[in-house]
DNA sequence: CGTACTATTGACCTAAATCAAAACGCGTGG
DNA sequence: CCACGCGTTTTGATTTAGGTCAATAGTACG
């Protein structure tokens, strides 16, 4: 539906990737000039909090960062994971909607919003960047909605495998080669439960089940090695 | 965010509010000269599948259409609600990644992709669009992930009285006025509970539970009179 | 009116929540 | 290096909200 091949908006501003230097601004063709001013967060650091006033974009340079909202009575639902490219920070109405904090340390690039109404290309960039999260969101509405706690957890972990379990999925590479990877989950099972839908008994209840049927080990607490993706990738409820 | 008051984007080829004839077409400004075709759907077509080629974008003029995903065992989820005025047919790769499907006779403005691309202002228009969805899905992820089944369905009716609930709540107007409402669902008992990621078992007994408590009255089956706003209000889990 | 959905209600079951305790990590300071 | 203490995770026992299965009751339509 567009046609950009862009998958960084800090790209924008140069050739190579932007790589947490200040140094190489070139004020390039349509990208604008806006200040390129960076961030860092520590991990639990809040970027904003649901309501507040919406003025910047940000761009998810390094590190992981999540999206929540809560109940009145403290019930807690994430509804967003942002990786690495990953944009935040929209708004329809002037405030946010949902609180913004890091997962990890993280490094933001600061967009204001001026600078992105007045460029095409970086309107653009949004756009494809709303598409992509909608998806998600989408995908992530099943998941609340209609899968079992085990498939939950199995989704999950296959979302942390780059090119696995969702459309171009490169399946089990035919030859019996390993088929395992290990992932780091940058959050901790409160965390992983408030995005599931679930308790943290039960997230730890699954992951147990899963390390007793061999299919995955906890090396540490956050990184888990996945001895069997397609095993998982069976449990996710969509095959 | 965006400065834009637009509401409908069928509105941008002429001045007054499109309505349903044929005849007013300007070609005007920046609008660019799509073709204002139109297109009718009977309650539960289907516009378009999951995997389809996306090449068009849809406006509703009038009537309901549903977003819904599917698992390969037959487990359904409605993803989103469409009324008069929303968008769909958005997609970030070729394909759609939901089936949209007509709840009631539905009216639809239909637009070329390459129509929307060419002209800022509907750029800018579905931008919009995007985000307003966005808000929705993520209020919609909560209800899913955290809230009970008298929560859900008593955040589902919320929905359907305008003005009221959200953010722009006008409260129970303070003098002792009515604070009643006859609402349209324009779904089945099934389409509800799917959208809800309830049964529809559950979402039965609910409204009957409502109705018995005297919160609500079942007109016809899909027209319910809410006797007491504020009282369903309470019950979303968001007061 | 009869046929065929659609919705409601009831009885029972189960997956996940809750409550409670034990085990594990992990950083701090001796 | 080890002991201590705190936070997180795991495990166990029990409860419960909502699911499942089955029968009945509406409602709509020709």
């Amino acid at each position: 539906m567009v046609s950009a091949t862009l998958t960084k908006l800090s790209d924008l501003d140069g050739q190579a990737p932007f790589n947490g230097c200040q140094e190489n601004f070139k004020q390039p063709e349509a990208a604008g000039k806006h200040l390129g001013r960076k961030q860092r967060l520590s991990a639990h650091d809040v970027l904003f909090y649901e309501g507040d006033k919406a003025e910047r974009l940000y761009e998810v340079v390094r590190g992981v960062m999540m999206l929540y909202k809560l109940l009145p009575d403290g019930r807690r639902q994430v509804v967003y994971i942002l990786r690495e490219g990953d944009m935040l920070g929209f708004s329809n109405r002037d405030f946010f909607d949902c609180t913004a904090e890091a997962l990890t340390e993280v490094e933001l690039q600061v967009f204001e919003s001026r600078e992105i109404s007045t460029s095409p290309m970086m309107q653009h960039y949004v756009n494809r960047c709303l598409l992509s999260q909608m998806e998600i969101l989408h995908e992530h509405t099943v998941l609340l909605g209609r899968k079992s706690a085990l498939e939950r957890v199995s989704t999950f972990l296959m979302s942390l495998v780059p090119n696995r379990g969702g459309h171009g999925c490169s399946g089990p590479n035919e030859e019996g080669r390993p088929d395992t990877k290990t992932v780091a989950l940058s959050m901790t099972r409160q965390e992983i439960a408030d995005y599931l839908g679930l308790t943290i008994e039960t997230v730890s209840r699954v992951i147990s089940q899963l390390k007793r049927r061999g299919l995955i080990k906890v090396e540490k607490q956050d990184s888990i090695h996945i001895t069997n993706i397609c095993g998982i990738c069976q449990l996710t409820g969509m095959h």
